[in-house]
DNA sequence: CCTGGAGTTGTCCTA
DNA sequence: TTAGGACAACTCCAG
């Protein structure tokens, strides 16, 4: 131990050394720097991270932990106790972190900072996560935008500064000598189980894989970002969405990168595609910060009546990729083993639960939660609304995708039904995404024998359609 | 205050 | 085979 005063450096959702604007500045200061991290799952309450999110949070702090030299300091328990507690132990001179949205992590930090100010101590917030923080961004009236387009176009793009530079990783910097705090394993992030074996060879978490796939990207994916991105048999998408959730690398950089390559006209309009999913990533946290409510309650209240069904089986079936309709299970079972599933995907597995078995988006979300490495407070809650129809730009409720249809469109050759449903992978391609109309002779050549094999649908396609319909119908007729 | 145009991602039927 | 319109208003947004 020292008599000098340290800077607690509080990592959260930005567990990064590159661009970390509250690390930086730490460094700056002169004082040895102590990187700290709390696991409070007590403040998050049913917002706890899922099991998909532990498992990635541990080879994520783990990464930093080795690039902090083995400095990184790991605690338990409700951050509002631990931090100022902390910071009188070691006597901490400062306490600097980067901003989170959630709300109630605003409601515990907005506390915290508060403490600390008390206790004499220089607490400093910074932004490290959204290129344009949430209560900069309002209409002319002053009131928070509830449309995407003009919230970028105009309320972003048009208006106030353009994203902040990236700051540099400190050249060097001096760490704190300490030993508090728990083992990693201490966290208890692993499950018993060793479930997570695909999700090892899928990913890299951490700063230096999330780089790795953010050059990777930005030399191959943006060819065809715009109309290959809809494709989950190739590697259109970025892949990017669990660094960014942790932090591991900055939307900011992402941003700046990605812009750096527009003098080049062939993929302009690929990287605006590109940035605008940025820009959708923003929107959600807006609508986040501004309707706190955003994760249980139907923005459009009229949703409140909606004849949702009950139905265990029907959620289990779904849950487990056993619906009998092969591009949703197929990606029930990308998400089950990998802890992704491919956006186009997400969409389609979204609509068929909430229209054609009439579940409440909330068992969605819910599944999404646990079983996600990218589970996103904000993103997670605000798809769910939008593709049930109750959110504040919400999908019409018409649009109800057609797994079928949509299979054939956007896995054509069948590659990514045949990877994650390998029961059909030798069914000829054009009875490939509706097995349960393929004439008995060729089920047989390709060894399919349906409800032995795999299961016949679960519901009638036209049929759920038009119950779906009706459903939504009769929140206009109770009017 | 009024008004007109617009709104991520579809599907189905008909001519 | 393919292209166009219906599907439903409603709310949001900006001039």
């Amino acid at each position: 131990m020292s008599d000098v005063k340290p800077v607690i450096v509080w990592f959260r959702q930005d567990l990064r050394l590159f661009d970390n604007p509250a690390f930086s500045a730490a460094v700056r200061s002169g004082a040895p720097v102590m990187p700290v991290y709390v696991l409070d799952d007590d403040s998050a309450g049913e917002w706890a991270m899922g099991a998909a999110s532990r498992w990635w949070l541990h080879r994520s702090l783990e990464s930093l932990h080795k690039d902090l030299g083995g400095h990184l300091r790991l605690f338990q328990g409700k951050a509002d106790d631990v931090i100022p507690r902390l910071a009188d132990r070691v006597s901490a001179g400062g306490i600097y972190w980067n901003r989170c949205y959630e709300p109630w992590r605003i409601a515990r930090d907005t506390i915290i900072k508060k403490a600390l100010i008390e206790d004499g101590r220089d607490a400093q917030s910074f932004n490290g996560s959204l290129l344009f923080e949430p209560p900069n961004i309002a209409k002319a009236d002053g009131t928070p935008y509830k449309v995407f387009t003009p919230f970028y176009r105009k309320g972003c793009l048009a208006s106030g500064p353009p994203p902040r530079e990236v700051v540099d990783r400190p050249a060097d910097f001096r760490l704190y000598e300490h030993d508090a705090g728990t083992e990693l394993e201490g966290l208890g992030l692993l499950p018993d189980i060793r479930w997570y074996g695909e999700m090892e060879n899928t990913w890299s978490p951490g700063e230096h894989g999330a780089q790795a796939r953010l050059d990777a990207f930005l030399e191959q994916g943006l060819q065809d970002y715009r109309s290959g991105r809809n494709r989950p048999d190739k590697e259109a998408v970025s892949r990017l969405s669990p660094h960014l959730h942790f932090g591991e690398i900055s939307p900011h950089q992402i941003w700046h990168d990605a812009k750096a390559l527009a003098g080049d006209s062939s993929i302009a309009d690929n990287i605006d595609h590109f940035l605008s999913e940025l820009g959708w990533r923003e929107f959600s946290y807006y609508l986040l910060y501004h309707w706190p409510e955003l994760p249980r309650t139907n923005l459009q209240n009229k949703f409140d009546r909606f004849p949702w069904r009950d139905d265990t089986n029907a959620l289990e079936r779904w849950q487990r990729g056993l619906t009998g309709y092969p591009i949703v299970d197929a990606g029930m079972r990308e998400l089950w083993r990998t802890g992704y599933m491919h956006n186009r995907v997400r969409m389609i597995v979204g609509s068929f639960l909430v229209k054609n078995l009439l579940l409440h988006w909330h068992h969605g979300e819910d599944w999404f939660w646990d079983t996600l490495a990218d589970a996103d407070l904000a993103n997670n809650s605000a798809s769910w609304q939008w593709i049930a129809g109750c959110g504040a730009d919400a999908a019409p409720y018409f649009r109800i995708f057609n797994p079928v249809t949509q299979g054939q469109k956007f896995d054509p050759q069948g590659a990514y039904v045949r990877r994650y449903v390998p029961e059909l992978a030798k069914l000829p391609t054009r009875h490939l995404h509706n097995p349960w109309e393929t004439p008995a002779d060729v089920l047989a050549d390709a060894g399919v024998k349906l409800d032995e094999h795999y299961p016949a649908p679960i519901v009638d396609l036209k049929a759920s359609r038009e119950r779906a319909l009706a459903a939504f119908r009769s929140l206009k007729d109770a009017q």
